[in-house]
DNA sequence: CTCGTATATCGATGTTTGTCAATATTCCGA
DNA sequence: TCGGAATATTGACAAACATCGATATACGAG
């Protein structure tokens, strides 16, 4: 297992290596990385909460407008955007009761690339 | 659930669809589609599968050659090439005893393209 | 036709994961 | 200070999944 899952440069990291996916035989361990990035964005709610995050100005949103456009209850949706946020995609800002998540700049389009052929 | 889980076109359709995940919220049924096709390939095995595929020449590959590679049952990787084929991002072309898988081309591209920020 | 090889399928199993209900925590307003 | 609202955490549970062993299927060689 990889020491960074709880860091918040995961994906970062991944696009920091050199090798296409499709250029040479990835290692072992570049494939759970990226693994480990794709899976945190490899679910419906999740891919929901960043699409409305990233469409949103300054690409960020509140989580209690969170909550009522996904068809899940309220605690989910906290746990999808931790996930998130493990993952490197998000970050979260608290202002007084409330949380803004916002879309960390680059970070999809860095696991993005990684799937690009060359 | 969608209809075409089957089809082989699943990421080429997924692609053809307009709407980045960035731009404009995308609906639940969008967000289904696109997590499907990340889940196909979130996961170490099959990403070593497709870089390997992808790595060879005329970016195809037979599987005696695949099992060698993971470290992972002969069972274990047909099933992740099924995975993959149903997902569409391989195809499958049998000569002989042997089986050869290639990649798709464009098709992780078409994903790719759907998570890069407008 | 028979045997061995390559690949696929089946059934079972242990693990991961998405979800919820209940509860904890944090913060603002009265 | 007290109560309520917003969010996070915990524990539990069912569904999905990755893997394996055993077996089935398909094919070429002899």
């Amino acid at each position: 297992m990889s020491t960074q899952t709880l860091l918040p440069l995961t994906v970062i990291d991944a696009a920091a290596c050199c090798s296409p996916l499709t250029r040479d035989a990835i290692t072992a361990e570049q494939a759970e990385d990226l693994a480990r990035s794709l899976k945190a964005i490899a679910d419906p709610a999740r891919l929901r909460l960043i699409s409305v995050i990233a469409a949103s100005e300054g690409q960020e949103a509140c989580v209690c407008d969170l909550t009522e456009l996904l068809d899940v209850g309220q605690p989910t949706v906290s746990h999808h955007l931790k996930v998130l946020m493990d993952a490197g995609y998000l970050t979260r800002a608290k202002r007084g009761t409330w949380a803004y998540y916002a879309l960390v700049p680059g970070s999809l389009d860095s696991v993005a690339r990684l799937l690009v052929t060359a």
